[in-house]
DNA sequence: TTGTAAGCGTTATCAT
DNA sequence: ATGATAACGCTTACAA
């Protein structure tokens, strides 16, 4: 069975609605946008006007007028398997809607694969939407850096590049895993591994340190390290380099909890208890911290209320008002049943 | 430190580039769109303005003429934790990316919350895309078959109204559901219960019909049912609702992998053996049934290549041509360790 | 308080 | 093959 596409009937205009009401386009158009000033009856009868005929208003005219869209842009430079396996990002996404849903802004996110970046930039630089906010920013990622005195931009994290004249969102990351390493010390454990992040990006890198740092400290090993990307079987390929070294390891500090979460399935098969053999902390409090048995201790990463206030700046800077241009929130170690 | 918003300078616009060209608008809107009949040296010249000034054609007044906006909407009526919880949703949303990639069309992914379903509704009527898939269709949504007639409109699964006049793409949930149930009866199993899907989309209740079909062929007892929303938390409390019951099981058929590996975590909690005392199979062949210990046997659902065929459906209408209305999928049922 | 009219930056039609 | 010129649907001074 075949067909032809829907037919679709030409959109009402605003020029419809202004005949059918018997008022003037620009007495519409103050209608439509709550303008003050407007006699109450006329606004009554336009009213009318608008649901008789199912008028919306055409966002491309608008915003060609007035140059807003009205629509703000969340940039994920990351395969959609990847933004959609992490929990980070829809928490953030969360957050970041939370905030939105209130205001006229419409968000739309845009999961930039690698394939085609410059169609994303183009869609950003195109007048599509009146701000982005960039999540996960890689050092690689020169673009995004770049749009910013087009258009405004909050970063999650530190980015990589134009660091000093960047709007972004943070937490002391470094601090937050040295505290996070502290307390496995405290436990008395003194071979403390580490699943560490992507070290091209501040989120890898500065947890990273902050192991060192802790571990520094207590006059400690610091060459048990493996790599990760985030991704919980990157955190069980990690776990099992770690293990197959043969040395003797008695805690694990791991980058984020998906990680954790990997490293969990493989002590599980190998029947390596938590935390009686392996104490574990993680990084970011996810839902998997919560669900596991045992529970994780883990670094509180306020993610959703980073969403929050990414949208708040980008709100603030889209109409012109000033804003910090870092803002670090806490953190907190969240002690549970595996350390 | 606060500091004033970056300041946007003006975008070039195409006159300006025009004007660096020393030709005609309509020349320069003929090169950046690749028309044919142009002399190839004014094309160099033309495209060598654009690069030095950094031109990118603005979107609202190109879609405002063309009254095309080259761009499609993914549209997910479900909370965002929802969706970035479930494979099935990144998994869909690759499978589009990868056929619009390849286009000249842009993704943009809409996560309406049920908040303001209408903030949705006019993004869409407003003239923003060219065309909407709609995913995850419950009943209540009468909206999204309302837009069909305004917009090119492509659902994944069978909608719950305007079945008759929408474009779908859909596999036979029953049938795949009887089948895998029919393995379980196979092995042998009579105490068959299942976690089924919500009751007010197809994708849950044909599956459960499936289930009791297979069951009344084998004249088998149906009375072992419990709902989940095809979370994996929903599908914990569903199997912990199943054993409590105290009544003998002996197999689950689980009306998607999520809510198995809900099922999964009560099991191993309460120490009962997967396939020994109780088989399990699933639906959807997420990355959980191959990542599980015992791997999960479940219906592979082509969700991947759903998406491709969503997209090429959409991209048809979009430019006028002709399309199947009814699109369905075959299913295959995957066996492994879990039964 | 309401209307008039000039754009907003493209595309599209029609000449040339 | 190229250039005028009129839309596209709305906002926004400015006038009334």
């Amino acid at each position: 069975m075949t067909t032809d596409a829907s037919r679709s009937r030409p959109a009402p205009t605003l020029e419809m609605v202004a005949a059918l009401a018997g008022v003037s386009r620009s007495t519409v158009s103050r209608v439509v946008n709550d303008a003050p000033n407007v006699d109450p009856d006329i606004v009554k009868s336009v009213q009318k006007a608008i649901t008789t005929l199912n008028y919306i208003p055409n966002r491309a005219a608008r915003s060609l007028a007035s140059r807003r869209t009205n629509s703000v842009a969340v940039v994920v430079p990351e395969s959609t398997s990847k933004v959609f396996a992490d929990p980070f990002f829809a928490t953030l996404v969360e957050g970041v809607a939370q905030t939105l849903v209130e205001t006229k802004y419409t968000l739309n996110l845009i999961v930039s694969s690698e394939a085609r970046p410059e169609k994303t930039r183009s869609y950003l630089l195109g007048g599509n939407v009146d701000g982005a906010l960039v999540v996960s920013h890689h050092s690689g990622d020169h673009s995004w850096t770049r749009i910013n005195d087009s258009l405004p931009v909050v970063f999650a994290g530190r980015p990589f590049r134009g660091e000093s004249d960047s709007f972004y969102v943070e937490v002391d990351n470094q601090a937050a895993a040295e505290r996070a390493t502290q307390h496995l010390v405290e436990q008395g454990r003194t071979a403390i591994a580490t699943i560490a992040g992507p070290q091209d990006m501040y989120a890898g890198i500065d947890r990273l340190r902050g192991w060192e740092a802790a571990l520094h400290s207590a006059r400690l090993n610091t060459s048990l390290v493996e790599f990760g990307d985030f991704t919980e079987s990157s955190g069980r390929k990690a776990m099992r380099r770690l293990l197959d070294r043969g040395e003797k390891i008695d805690a694990l500090f791991t980058a984020n909890d998906q990680m954790a979460a990997g490293a969990y399935a493989v002590l599980a098969e190998r029947n390596i208890r938590i935390p009686g053999e392996i104490a574990v902390v993680g990084f970011d409090d996810d839902s998997f911290a919560t669900s596991v048995t045992p529970t994780l201790t883990t670094v509180h990463h306020p993610i959703v209320e980073m969403g929050h206030r990414m949208a708040e700046i980008l709100l603030s800077l889209i109409e012109g008002n000033p804003a910090e241009r870092v803002t670090r929130l806490p953190t907190s170690l969240v002690i549970r049943d595996s350390a």
